[in-house]
DNA sequence: ACAGAAATGTAGCCTCGGCTACATATCCGT
DNA sequence: ACGGATATGTAGCCGAGGCTACATTTCTGT
């Protein structure tokens, strides 16, 4: 029943506000590391396998490529194949990386395998840089 | 350079999809949790508090709280405070438990303090119950 | 070389979750 | 008791991210 319910509000606005933030990138994230994993395992990363691979119809891998496009994180030319920009590469580096910490954290601490997996697909966007420290140093004293 | 892309197919798409359905329950969770806090410091959700605390505007937070009401977790008459369902209840419990639990795990394996809170806000919506009963253990054998 | 299959483009629909602007109702201090 | 402050409702705009249906282009096997 406390009555200073003023004090904390910022801070808890501030939150949400970052975790709507990060949620927003989300997409973008898993559409460049996908793309990245195509390009990697056949040189080109073509709609209809990122539609396939993402669990979605072809008009929506479209238009999410076409952000990505508007955003500077991928090229492509009509009925040719979608690649990323230096910036997309970043991205997807970077995101594969926090993929596998995630992965390796959740692991370390004794989640299955498949969970681990399942689970990290979600959770990787919204670990800030200080966690991935954090986790990064847990997992070289626990190997 | 594999060339068999087609076995692990269903598995990925099926983790983006399940992604993507915890996503479109994150908000509901975050305005059910936030909903319950208020009516335990105050007796009442009204939307003006529930709207600065998660840091939107008023007609943004009734929106939000439309939905709850469709979905069955929430009730409230005009210009009357906002109350939750059983069903509201028992989804503000059970996501309050995995906020906690997240925030422990991650403090636990040391993230700083701030960093788990902002983080664990995000988090939270996407982690398994075979990932929460995993974090239980971890935190019994490492207290 | 060409016809059928496969891939891609595009239009248009939906819901959700933000917002602003404005109308109405409730609350509260004098 | 009333008038201004505050809270709530509501209309309408936007972009994101799903979808279906259909048009067009490219690829491929014979
Ligand atoms: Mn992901
Ligand atoms: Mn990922
Ligand atoms: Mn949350
Ligand atoms: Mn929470």
């Amino acid at each position: 029943m406390t009555e200073d319910h003023f004090d904390d509000t910022p801070v808890q606005a501030e939150r949400f506000s970052q975790t709507r933030t990060a949620q927003s990138q989300a997409l973008l994230e898993d559409y460049t590391e996908m793309i990245d994993d195509l390009i990697r395992a056949h040189g080109e990363a073509r709609i209809t396998d990122i539609a396939r691979l993402m669990g979605v119809t072809h008009p929506t891998a479209t238009k999410a490529v076409a952000r990505l496009k508007r955003e500077g994180l991928a090229v492509s030319r009509p009925y040719r194949g979608v690649f990323l920009t230096e910036l997309g590469s970043g991205m997807a580096e970077r995101v594969r990386g926090r993929h596998r910490l995630v992965v390796d954290l959740l692991v370390a601490v004794g989640v299955p395998p498949e969970a681990a997996e399942t689970d990290a697909e979600g959770i990787e966007h919204y670990v800030s840089d200080a966690t991935l420290t954090a986790f990064a140093a847990f997992l070289t004293r626990q190997p």
